[in-house]
Parts: structure tokens; sequence; C-alpha cells
DNA sequence: ACCTATTTATAAGA
DNA sequence: TTCTTATAAATAGGT
């Protein structure tokens, strides 16, 4: 229908191809519709444009049709297949990682001394072991902490001692500079106890 | 297109709807076809009549072309819903697996004083507490475990004993019976130690 | 995007 | 359903 006759094959010219397709897509979306409303029927349509755009019709709920359609052919293929193995895969992954969480439970239980009534010697000479080297890694991490701390402490002391006898200094300088009548004599106690508070 | 127009409404005469029916679904699918070969297009087409039948085109496979229609729409609507929850609660629960996985691995290392180095001195005195305790409970099992192997061996003793005596008096008897002339005696002592050694 | 000659689809009737 | 045919609709090729 048109100018010329056009053969069932595709149209090479891509331009011309591409023209065609938005010709008779819109057509073929406007029949869809127009058999949905004069005939009442169920119908859906999708189209991808080969460069990958999608257009789609649907009478009804487009997901409702193609699941009754699905039921029509009795869930069989592909689709199905992908779904199904998805699945299959999950239901592993669920049961490896409740495995794991088992075994974790259990070993932290056994850390912690409870549920050990079925351990052998062996096994709790080994678990004692464990415990041993974890106390001994935590006590000289407390170890080293205090540690830091202490010098923390320190240098901070240091300072701070440094810092007074500095002042110490430059209010005896005041003291000599100033103190000819007045007699106003700064407590240098008192001013080591301010600094070394703040 | 025909011997008269008509209106876009559902036709009422049931014949006339069926006969209609019948032809522009042909169309459609014909036109459906055309577009894909043509225009090199993935389309795919479901029509239910009102009676019910299912008619399909597709130019690949539908499954295919459903598919990437879910993907196209982001997995969305109500059809979805009961696959695509299910899914959902199962992210969930792996999700949920996955953290308590990770929960379960540090407490483990913490216990064996490994990855301590973001603790504070408030975790890490819990820790040596727990661990303790830990230990504790090992030791009290191993000192249980000793203190009944113990005992059995003591059991065993008192009843070898016993039969050590019991032989002996048997021994006394038949040096007594037989023994006129013969003066060789059994050392007690040696025969004690000889069992109790074994 | 619009135009229009021509092809195609199809309504009505048989 | 199928065939026929008048006519409506779609659209190919051009602008």
């Amino acid at each position: 229908m048109g100018r010329g006759k056009v053969e069932l094959k595709r149209i090479e010219n891509q331009t011309s191809r591409q023209v065609t397709f938005s010709k008779r897509r819109t057509g073929l979306l406007k029949k869809a519709f127009e058999l949905s409303i004069l005939c009442d029927a169920e119908v859906a349509l999708l189209i991808f444009s080969p460069s990958g755009k999608a257009y789609q019709f649907a009478s009804h709920d487009i997901d409702r049709t193609i699941l009754r359609y699905k039921n029509e052919v009795g869930l069989s293929k592909s689709t199905n297949d992908q779904g199904f193995r998805a699945t299959e895969v999950r239901r592993f992954e669920i049961e490896d990682m409740t495995r794991t969480i088992d075994e974790l439970e259990a070993r932290d239980k056994h850390f912690a001394g409870e549920d050990i009534s079925t351990l052998g010697m062996k096994e709790l000479k080994q678990l004692e072991r464990q415990l041993r080297i974890g106390v001994e890694r935590i006590r000289s991490k407390k170890r080293c902490i205090i540690s830091e701390h202490i010098n923390w402490l320190k240098r901070r002391h240091k300072i701070l001692h440094e810092e007074n006898i500095h002042l110490q200094k430059q209010v005896r300088l005041h003291e000599l500079r100033e103190g000819e009548g007045s007699s106003t004599i700064l407590d240098s106690d008192a001013s080591f106890e301010l600094i070394s508070k703040g």
C-alpha cells in the first residue's frame, strides 16, 4: 500500500528502514488498539526497534495478559528456566550461609566456654591454647594503649612544666621592672596551679 | 476500509464481532510479522478472543522478548509482584545472613585476638573478661575429665588389688595342701607391685 | 513532518 | 468459514 509494492524482506537502506519502522509501528499499535475495542479482545503488543527502543500496547494490564499467556502455554520454556535456576542458586546460597552461621555460632560458644560437654581432652587443650593466645594479644594491646596514654601524659606534663618555668621568669622580670614603690607581687605558686589546671 | 466506515466502539452484534475479530486478528498478526521482517524489529503480540482463545506472534523467542520488556520497565508491576516479592524476601534474607556472618566472624577474630586495633579500652576489657571466663570453664571441664579418669583408675586399682589378695590366698592354700616338704613362699609385696604396674 | 498515488485491509453481502 | 468486491485505511516514495 503505497506508491510501490515492497518485497517482504529486510529493508537494506538504513534511513528508509527507520522511516518504515516508524510508520508501520504506529499503524500496528493503532490496529492492536482497534481490535481490542471493536472486538472486546485482550491484546498485548511489544515492539523493540533494531536500535533497542521499546514500544508497547496493552488493552488490559500487560503483566496480567502475559501471565495469562504463560498459563496457556503451561509455564514451559526458557524464561522460567532462568528464574528457576536463579532460585536454585539462591537456595544453595542460603543453605551454605546457614551452615556457615551454625559453624561460627558453635565456635563462638566454644570460645565462651559453652556447649563444650561434647568436646574431648584434645579439643579442650587446643581451645584453651587459642583463648590464651587471644587473651595475651588483648593484654598486649591494653598495655600498648596504656603505655601510649602514659607517654602522652608525660609529654603534656613536660610541656606544661616548661611553660610554667617560662611564665615564672616573666613574672620575676615584671616584678623587678615595675616594683620600685608598688609592692604588688604575684604569687608564683598560684599562677602555676592556674596553668596546670587549664 | 471496507464497504462502510466503522465507529471505534465495541461491535454489539455478536456474529459481526466474531467475524471482524477473525479478520482483523489475521491482519494484525500479518502486520506484526511484516514489521519484524521489513524493519528487523523484535515483536511479540498476544491476543485473547473474548471467548478466551489465545493467539500469538513472536518474531524472536517470545519469553526472551517478554523478559526484555520486563527489564525495560524495571520489574515493576502486579504480575511480577508474586515472584518479585519472593525475590525481595530472599534478598533480605541473604542480606541478613551476610550481616550475621560478618558479625560472627568479627567476634571470632576478636576472640582470637585478631583485628582488635579498632577496639577501645572498654571493649578490650570486656573481651578479656569473656575470654577468661571461657578459659576458666574449659579448665574446669579439663579438671573434671582428669578427675573422672583418676577415679576410674582408683576403682580399677581397687578391684585389681582385691583380686590379688584373693589369688594369694588361693596360692597359699595350694602350698599348704601340696607342699609338705617344699618351702617355696611367694612374696606378697612383689606380687602386689606386679599387678599395680600392669 | 506532510503529501498523495497506490497498495492493502476489510466490511458487507453471499 | 470462505469468496467477492466496493471502499476505507495504510503507507511508500517523494518533498
